[in-house]
DNA sequence: ATAAATAATGTTACCGATAACATTAAATTA
DNA sequence: TAATTTAATGTTATCGGTAACATTATTTAT
């Protein structure tokens, strides 16, 4: 590996002055600076990130968190979040929890140890307190998106979910719809838990009485083993005459639970969810969503984490919260009843 | 920041003694070991890897760039990458090069400052040379994914991209189709460079005639402006009766821009494409893919990647180039004609 | 012309960890 | 019990950079 000191050796200079060619620091002549530059293109050099953090205490490195990478709300996201670290001259690097709080927890540590600048996390849920808090204590700066988390007092960027639920179960209501269930993330997951209570509330609102069978909270990320949604679509009697799905990734495995049992939307139900497909949904828009801003997230998400870096000690700005407004498009996932 | 000295210091031993904690080398007595951890406990010590990889000269970190994060085939082909890197023990990042070799660039400056132990890469493409010779000659092992580079011997996973583009042909003329466009990725990319090849022997072998103006060279990655795709559309004449997308990007901006005019997919021209929606697809099979084994490419990749790295020196192990098969699934985006 | 300022470069110490070698204490063996 | 192992811990140098403080050459001012 090439260092400044063979650099230096082949330029006949010291290192000192090597590293000042390289950051365009201090006074150099420009015969040495041309001289340096020679030799480092001859030798290939390539700086040492770990020696030049080590020494300066920050890498100019950002992190990423999601929690699930193939997740278009999250891909896009991050595309978001990307565009706004490279409008700043910061790089990013991404890590995928996998909706497992462990996992997240190994991030955090890899994170540390490299001593990012700072980081954008999509917490996996409530259980994520201890190491957003040890990110605290390390004076990592860090901006939640998607999810709070009780307890801790920081950045964040949400969508509104609540508000968001509430327009999905009017939608429904509207069209007559009484039989209403709902399939949830975990409730350790304060996204879900809102958009549960937009659920109750319109229910409410709707003189709908709200019946625990007709509520399934199970796992917002991908799994093979349907039979929780198997044994809660058992569990509804009567059925349900429309679904509710806290995301994407649950709606498209309620519609592949459906079709297995021959069942079609929105002939035989409907269903209507949070968060768009991706480009894919162009194809054939076919779900009608809340459609989040994915990029905005990201990309707002990021500029406020890069402001608290560049405020670093100072006192002033308080813990900002941004509230994305939740957007319904109605397509043709939903059927009227009667 | 915490550091060993300061562990050491509570602990009333040596950094050395912490150091010999830490990583569980050399002899220590349980009860040294004992009050070490609780003291580190205590203080909420975090190893700074930078220090570490410096004088170990390596970091234990891998890195995965792909060129489209919000392609469900490289979030798939990143969760293969993610599990099989976690089974070796090893620490796994991402990148996304948006299909520029300029930032592709960046990021293989950001992965040798890192000091990074190996790198899976999805090339930008043929230009994407130079910085994948300066991997080399860093001696960052590196395996290639999904496309080659002319010029660079190297491991590699591929897929059958020219068998794919003749199944796709083969279905299209068996269905009675004699005027297939292609719409494909920059020739400078060689799993396009291979498709366009299957696409024209396909035609040969069924005495269809090669016809350029049927043929667009654009882009694999997602656009706003759609303005090539229209013109190729009407430069077409008489139009084609069914269109092979290179990868599933393009499938979705092409029938964008045929929704926009009115045209029917599969009623009034029939369509296929390379890739899979992810499980998105699963909402409404329509698109009959050459369907790769994106988590393959992923999993497969990183064990090759994990072997380079631990034979590393060893002369041995010629490079491997894994071909993964094309295999079609039919489903609606094709009519037969007459 | 000589002092004072400035430009250009060099030296030394340190960032936080670990390898290699050194030392001391405890346990075996002769 | 003295000699030898072995266990447990400590010291020093080093990884590749940079900050802070020298030092030397060159200008500029008086």
């Amino acid at each position: 590996m090439v260092t400044i000191y063979d650099i230096a050796a082949k330029a006949g200079v010291s290192a000192m002055t090597v590293s000042r060619v390289i950051n365009n620091t201090g006074k150099i002549s420009d015969k040495t600076r041309a001289k340096v530059r020679r030799v480092m293109e001859e030798l290939n050099y390539v700086p040492n990130h770990m020696a030049r953090s080590l020494v300066l205490q920050q890498s100019n490195l950002l992190f990423l968190l999601i929690t699930d990478i193939t997740n278009p709300f999250y891909t896009t996201l991050a595309r978001g979040a990307e565009d706004a670290a490279k409008k700043h001259g910061y790089r990013l690097l991404f890590g995928n929890s996998d909706e497992s709080v462990d996992k997240e927890k190994d991030y955090v540590d890899t994170i540390l140890a490299t001593r990012a600048d700072g980081v954008l996390v999509a917490p996996a849920g409530d259980p994520s307190l201890p190491h957003l808090e040890t990110l605290r204590k390390h004076q990592v700066p860090f901006v939640l998106l998607d999810r709070e988390v009780p307890g801790l007092d920081s950045d964040v960027v949400l969508g509104d979910s609540k508000e968001g639920a509430r327009k999905l179960v009017d939608h429904l209501t509207s069209l007559g719809h009484k039989r209403i269930a709902l399939i949830n993330g975990s409730p350790s997951i304060s996204s879900a838990r809102l958009r549960l209570e937009g659920y109750r509330e319109a229910l409410k609102l709707n003189d709908l009485a709200y019946d625990d069978d007709y509520v399934l909270e199970t796992a917002f990320e991908p799994r093979s083993d349907l039979s929780d949604i198997e044994s809660w679509l058992d569990r509804m009697d009567p059925p349900p005459t429309a679904i509710v799905a806290g995301n994407n990734v649950l709606a498209v495995e309620v519609i592949r639970t459906l079709h297995a049992r021959g069942i079609r939307v929105p002939d035989q139900v409907s269903l209507v969810c949070f968060d768009d497909l991706g480009p894919y949904s162009e194809i054939d828009p076919f779900l009608t969503v809340i459609s989040q801003q994915a990029y905005q997230f990201g990309y707002l998400g990021m500029q406020m984490l890069i402001e608290r870096i560049q405020e670093r000690g100072e006192a002033g700005l308080p813990w900002r919260k941004v509230v994305l407004p939740a957007d319904m498009i109605v397509r043709r996932s939903v059927s009227s009843i009667r």
